[in-house]
RNA sequence: GCGCCCGUAGCUCAGCUGGAUAGAGUACUUGGCUUCGAACCAAGUGGUCGGAGGUUCGAAUCCUUCCGGGCGCACCA
């Protein structure tokens, strides 16, 4: 609908008298927006009072000229100029109902675009480091992501969801080192826990399951494990000594394919959980991507080439050096160490390469806001190999804070007591966790109310709206009870007879839909979609009570083509609910 | 010190990339179930949009500055 009033604009605007017509007349897109008092009409736009000064006119009279030039169309009933040159349009009963009858039409792919008619996305999120489970700040993350994929396809991207997995690098040989030591625990070797190691209990079951297939194969005697050893952090020295070398210790009695053989048991263990943990979530990803595969397949190598030839590299102390500043960074950053291992900068230069390479035009991270420096160095490095650095966009999203009421649920991941997002869910059920983590602005702090999104009343706005889905079917179970059916034809035909001012505003609302879902994926604010969808619940709420105050407002009534129309209307809200929810990956349950 | 985010009703937050009289939920006050689910609805109370300047037809929104809160500023990932 928002459509064809922007197109009658458009023609408007080319159809001008020639010293009215802007010089980029076609250019100029116009700025429709729904209106929030009905008596500014449905639509309106500001683009008179945009363009009066360039024309030297004042913006009513060029209004005025505007409104002349439009062209007829039966979905408009009248145009009238207001306030300081607002154009408004009021648009006929029959629109809405066209659009009423489209919803219900098109089900589930109403308020989508067709697939692949923008440019491809790649969207990178959670890419949580694989050392430890998925805690709440990833839900956020999971839930975001998630529904902003959801958001691009529908408004025609193709979007590849992908998960970068941080296996390469010191902390994975950290987190092999901790199974092994529980490995041998597992057969009654002891020896003292690092104290950089990952002390929590969920390794114990990777541990377990390596003893199973291994049996002994690993085991070594303690005494020879930490003979001549630094002292850690525990006896007065450096943990971050004591656990380098115990990871030499630990290759050099293993061998490297034997260390390396544990370090991949336990990788594997733990994407195996974080894979489970996200799909019992509902967030499914198309690739799991591997930073090690960047070594072996040359990517790195390939990337660093690339910087070097466009000579912005250099050598210094040993290492070498991206010139970040000369890309809008505040400091040059180092590629090389001096020992000849790349940084993690290095792997992310390359991986944000390969991306590109592989055919993405856009590229999507989702990071946490601590990442925010990180931002201009990537593009930097981009730039510098000769890709658009505005193809990287970046979303940032601010941290999760848990309260249980009023209390803040204290989280330290290095002492191991923070929430898991298992338990999370487990605790409040997916589809709170789901709704609550997009509720709000992805740059607003999010406070998680566990109390409060446990609870199952109206406060919770996740049940206030899954219970207008509910609610729909219920009227249809009732229906089936007196023995009626929805004949879809009549309601068709009578959605004329839906003259209540709550059935209008319901109207109105559903077919919002489609511009809300363009507007919150342009701004990639997924609540944008979670406050409509309260908004359209408010009115089917309000609707289905006047049915409460006045028995002859109830949708089942026994005016056939009045009945047949309301519950045309009560379906098309569901359709619009559900494929809201949809997105967000909320169920729409048929009962509660 | 530099960079990013935030500051809107008692509380938690929206505010459609600058529009018309700043909105929801919650809390509080009041009213509404003998047939479609009251897990709901209706009405009311509640604002210096952190402060001060500026930009223009028009500012909660953009710019400058100050105040307050959060997060970053590695040859860690």
């Amino acid at each position: 609908m928002k459509a064809t009033i922007e197109r009658l604009i458009s023609a408007a605007l080319v159809a001008l008298p020639s010293e009215l017509l802007s010089s980029n007349a076609n250019a100029i897109k116009p700025e429709v927006e729904r209106t929030r008092d009905t008596s500014h009409g449905d639509y309106a736009t500001n683009i008179a009072m945009r363009l009066a000064k360039s024309v030297r006119l004042n913006p009513k009279a060029f209004a005025a000229e505007l409104i002349k030039a439009l062209p007829e169309h039966p979905d408009v009933a009248r145009v009238e100029i207001a306030g300081p040159g607002f154009i408004n349009f009021h648009l006929t009963a029959n629109a809405y109902h066209n659009e009423i009858r489209r919803v219900l039409d098109l089900q589930s792919t109403y308020g989508r675009a067709d697939p692949n008619t923008r440019p491809s996305i790649l969207l990178e999120f959670v890419s949580a480091n694989p050392t430890g489970p998925l805690h709440v700040g990833h839900g956020r993350h999971a839930a975001y992501g998630a529904a902003l994929g959801n958001l691009l396809a529908a408004i025609g991207h193709t979007v590849t969801r992908e998960f970068y997995i941080n296996d390469a690098g010191r902390q994975v040989d950290i987190l092999g080192l901790s199974v092994w030591i529980r490995y041998l625990e597992h057969f009654g070797e002891a020896l003292p826990f690092p104290a950089n190691g990952y002390k929590g209990a969920y390794l114990a079951p990777i541990a377990t399951s390596l003893a199973a297939t291994a049996n002994k194969e690993f085991f070594r005697g303690a005494a020879s494990i930490v003979a001549d050893l630094p002292a850690d952090e525990a006896n007065g020295g450096d943990k971050d000594l004591y656990v380098d070398a115990l990871i030499a210790r630990a290759r050099s009695l293993l061998g490297e394919l034997g260390f390396q053989a544990i370090v991949n048991h336990a990788l594997n263990g733990m994407l195996a959980d974080m894979r489970a943990d996200l799909e019992a979530m509902g967030v499914h990803f198309d690739k799991w991507f591997s930073e090690r595969s960047l070594t072996t397949s040359g990517a790195i190598d390939s990337a660093l080439d690339r910087l070097e030839k466009s000579g912005n590299t250099y050598r210094k102390d040993g290492a070498i050096w991206f010139k970040a500043t000369s890309f809008g960074d505040d400091e040059d950053r180092v590629v090389e160490r001096e020992n000849g291992i790349r940084t993690y900068f290095a792997s992310d230069i390359a991986y944000h390469l390969n991306k590109r390479v592989r055919g993405y035009s856009h590229l999507i991270d989702v990071l946490g806001a601590d990442h925010h420096g990180y931002v201009a160095r990537v593009r930097g490095g981009l730039a510098a190999m000769g890709e658009p650095p505005e193809s990287l966009e970046v979303a940032l999203l601010q941290l999760v804070n848990l309260y249980r009421g009023d209390e803040k649920v204290a989280m330290g991941k290095r002492e191991g007591n923070f929430v898991t997002l298992r338990q999370l869910r487990e605790e409040v059920g997916n589809d709170a966790c789901r709704f609550y983590y997009v509720s709000r602005s992805h740059d607003q702090q999010l406070d998680f109310d566990l109390e409060l999104a446990k609870r199952r009343t109206t406060d919770n706005p996740v049940f206030y709206i899954q219970y207008a889905h509910a609610r729909v079917a219920s009227v249809f179970r009732q229906l089936v009870e007196r023995d009626l059916i929805h004949d879809e034809k009549v309601g068709y035909g009578a959605l004329n007879r839906l003259a209540q001012d709550h059935e209008h505003k319901l109207m109105v609302t559903v077919t919002r839909y489609p511009e809300i879902i363009d507007l919150a994926a342009a701004t990639r604010t997924p609540h944008t979609l979670v406050n409509y969808l309260r908004e359209l619940a408010t009115d089917f709420h309000a609707a289905y009570a006047a049915g409460n105050e006045n028995a002859a407002h109830r949708f089942i009534v026994d005016d056939a083509e009045l009945r047949n129309a309301r519950l045309s209307l009560v379906l098309a809200a569901r359709q619009v609910i559900r494929n809201g929810l949809d997105i967000l990956g909320v169920s729409a349950p048929q009962t509660m």
